[in-house]
DNA sequence: GACTAATTATTCGGACACGAACGATTTGTC
DNA sequence: GACAAATCGTTCGTGTCCGAATAATTAGTC
């Protein structure tokens, strides 16, 4: 709701602004670089550059230093927008949560990691799903579409900043 | 990350499924009541049943005492997807949520006010962005691309569910 | 120096997610 | 009964998000 009202009134929604600023902030750098600094895939950042791009508010430039890297930067009408521009909610949280006091920082970590566990998803990464007692029978298996007896546990590690990004 | 492997492991991602186990739970019912039912709008739920209807999970019929209405209902190899796959996030957390003593609910719930608050959505709803200190310039904005003046206040109520489901 | 490895940005295909607009249908009002 | 208003499902356009594959370039190794 936040993001598609911001798109309407600055032309800019939350994942546009939040890279945006970025590129103000650390000035010039490379694609990958900024995927890293918000957590976004280097394929999702490039059609987030893309339409800062087609607004001005952002240019790319290739790197003479090593051509694999194109540096985003961000054009004047982009740093007057970044100055202007509302932020988007997640700065919004992480300012608010550093000028909190320790201890409520800790209680609200505590709830967060709660939830994290009622989801019970490190019981997920540390054993297959369909192996506790879903009573699981082979011969109705077959009749799904692919479906194969592989658990989910593989590469679900990485990331846990997403939670805050995201 | 869950929801891919999943849509790996057993054809259908965590959106898929909780729509397909609402089906099965409730019986026939319309596309608006299921977009109700898992908060998503009807022109999102479209293509999520587009989806679940190519791979015969669940089947379209147009209802008879109300020609507006389509009746969604689960196939057979639906039903039984349904009885062996691995509950959704969200609908794990919501059991275990019913399963936890009051008072630690009411901690949790209490933390993730306080992280609304910390985001200042409310303040955002209560006044306009721009008239907060922000120090706008008439003339900095006409360079902005269809920056206008008008408030981000309206319309910003509905569905505090959206974040327990989305 | 040549050949392989790795890195970077991009494209592609797939799935969400929404609001606006539209046609078909029903409801409500006179 | 006619006609406006509401409802429902669908389509369309826009914007995220991701992984896989690809081309260009650089780094590392012999």
């Amino acid at each position: 709701m936040y993001s598609h009202k911001l798109a309407v009134e600055s032309g800019v929604t939350v994942p546009q602004l939040s890279c945006l600023l970025r590129i103000v902030e650390v000035g010039p750098l490379s694609l990958k670089t900024l995927a890293n600094e918000v957590d976004l895939s280097a394929s999702t950042l490039v059609g987030i550059i893309d339409r800062l791009e087609k607004k001005d508010l952002v240019k790319r430039e290739r790197s003479t230093v090593d051509r694999r890297h194109v540096l985003i930067s961000a054009t004047e009408s982009g740093a007057i927008l970044a100055s202007v521009a509302p932020s988007p909610l997640q700065d919004r949280l992480h300012e608010s949560l550093e000028s909190l006091p320790e201890l409520e920082r800790a209680a609200i970590a505590l709830s967060l990691e709660r939830i994290v566990d009622l989801m019970q998803i490190r019981q997920v990464e540390a054993a297959p799903i369909l192996d506790t007692g879903v009573s699981l029978q082979p011969d109705v298996t077959e009749q799904l579409p692919s479906m194969e007896e592989e658990s989910l546990t593989q590469e679900m590690t990485s990331n846990p900043e997403q939670l805050a990004h995201g």
